[in-house]
DNA sequence: GTTCAATTTCA
DNA sequence: GAAATTGAA
């Protein structure tokens, strides 16, 4: 009686799952399918607490839905695995490819170590995988809206359908779910399958209308949250796809909702052709600008990861980060810019921050989100974007409903200076700090520093304004 | 809404 | 040669 192993990774679900549906196949019609997860050392320890968290609940929808038969191994998966084939005599392993660079070696490592029984991949966590879009020469684009455009135009598949049965085979030995996290106050939304896709139809029925308008707002529930649901593929990207609305109404929404998956897909294709980016900067004359690392800069690191930077925008985002494990799209890219054009510290560290923090931190879709904030990735024009927090306070959250709902400090600020509190009269309300650099300064130090490598010129001293 | 500003990408 | 580009002012 012939034995598939499914090893799921990031794809814990039943729906869509085409590797589940080859691994079926494999195993014919009186054969088993053996469902395993191997929990990773090398990717379980830097994942931080609540995607830890996350990924266990995940695990225990799971193991609900496979009635018990999940087969839960720690280690080295290119030990572990083929010990379980031998133990169950399985004549294949089935997996959806894994496109990130650890993974891909990783991958590499257990199909050697498998030696005759083959690993085979079918499908990924993207609706077009990553490498298959490429311009005329066949060489990757670098620029997002030539990308989306050729994605568009690719095309994908449809969902695969959800098995009606699996033999699951059964009475595996199988290791406990990880530890539960410590996670303090922070709350984390519900796990798995079903809970994706419930928050999937509530937000295409309720939110998605209305998306070109308030994805933009963070005091607004108006994005899809479903970040978290993707990094662990409790939903693939092509089951929203093809459940988009197609009418005159929302066609606007649609496609600002779908570039959004686009965004994810372009980054994935980045790391795909360029693996080394997710740590080192894309372009490597950018890279070299000059980064603060003396005295004070550990105090303004702190006062930025604790929120305590005196900018209500940026304070909120980052006390959102340690309160949710999940931060608006908007707000990441105001306090990214912060820490990189501001405070003048090094974007990998920020990065890493927020890997650690993020419920679904993606190592693709945040490093390099990280790298077009720094001027070191795929923006067309780097040069001058440096975002003004007090600005896009303003613009985004004009009420300041989202900085008081972060920073109770500000609460009976006037909404004039809830953005400026510096200049309400008698200055920040107690306990909020003034804010820890002056940003016109500093906007004026990240320029130069910028024209330093622009030029090709040496990093020579060009020191940091003088409010610090 | 217009201008800034300029290198690189894309067709 | 046109386009890029989630910004600032």
């Amino acid at each position: 009686m012939p034995t598939s192993l499914l090893w799921f990774r990031r794809d814990l679900r039943l729906g869509d799952h085409p590797a589940l549906l080859a691994a079926l196949d494999d195993a014919g019609p009186g054969g088993d399918v053996l469902p395993v997860f191997v929990l990773d050392p090398r990717l379980w320890r830097p994942a931080g607490g609540p995607r830890r968290q996350f990924l266990r609940d995940c695990l225990a929808d799971l193991q609900q839905s496979l009635g018990g038969a999940l087969v839960l191994r720690s280690g080295e998966p290119a030990t572990v695995l083929p010990a379980l084939v031998r133990e169950v005599g399985a004549t294949s392993v089935h997996v959806s490819a894994d496109t990130g660079p650890y993974g891909r070696r990783r991958d590499a490592a257990v199909e050697a170590a498998l030696g005759d029984v083959p690993l085979l991949r079918t499908g990924s966590p993207y609706a077009v995988t990553p490498g298959r879009v490429t311009k005329g020469d066949g060489t990757p684009f670098k620029v997002f809206s030539p990308f989306a455009r050729a994605w568009r135009a690719h095309g994908w598949r449809a969902p695969a359908p959800r098995p009606e049965t699996v033999r699951w085979l059964r009475d595996v030995a199988s290791e406990d779910l990880p530890p539960a996290q410590d996670l303090g106050a922070t709350r984390l939304p519900a796990a798995g399958e079903s809970a994706a896709l419930a928050a999937w139809d509530r937000f295409r029925e309720e939110l998605l209308p209305g998306y070109p308008d308030t994805r933009d707002r963070p005091a607004t529930d108006g994005t899809s949250r479903l970040s978290a649901y993707l990094k662990y593929g409790c939903v693939h990207p092509r089951t929203l796809l093809a459940a988009l609305p197609d009418d005159d109404r929302t066609a606007e929404a649609v496609r600002r909702f779908a570039d959004e998956l686009a965004w994810r897909e372009f980054y994935a294709d980045v790391l795909w052709h360029r693996p080394e980016s997710a740590r080192e900067p894309l372009d490597a004359r950018a890279g070299a600008i000059e980064y603060d690392s003396g005295p004070g800069t550990e105090e303004l690191w702190t006062a930025w990861a604790q929120g305590r930077t005196g900018y209500p925008i940026v304070d909120a985002g980052m006390r959102q980060l340690l309160g949710e494990a999940w931060v608006h799209n908007r707000v990441r890219m105001i306090v990214a810019s912060f820490l990189v054009k501001d405070l003048h510290q090094d974007w990998r560290r920020g990065a890493r921050h927020f890997l650690q923090h993020l419920v679904d931190g993606d190592l693709a879709s945040n490093n390099h989100g990280w790298q077009w904030v720094a001027g070191t990735g795929t923006d067309a024009s780097p040069y001058y974007r440096v975002f003004n927090p007090t600005r896009q306070g303003k613009q985004f959250d004009p009420d300041g409903e989202y900085v008081r709902r972060w920073v109770p400090e500000l609460r009976d600020v006037p909404a004039r200076f809830v953005h400026e509190p510096w200049l309400a009269p008698g200055g920040p309300p107690p306990g909020y700090p003034e804010p820890v650099v002056d940003h016109a300064a500093e906007q004026q130090v990240a320029l130069a520093r910028y024209e330093q490598v622009r030029s090709g010129g040496t990093a020579t001293g060009t020191r940091r304004g003088s409010r610090a």
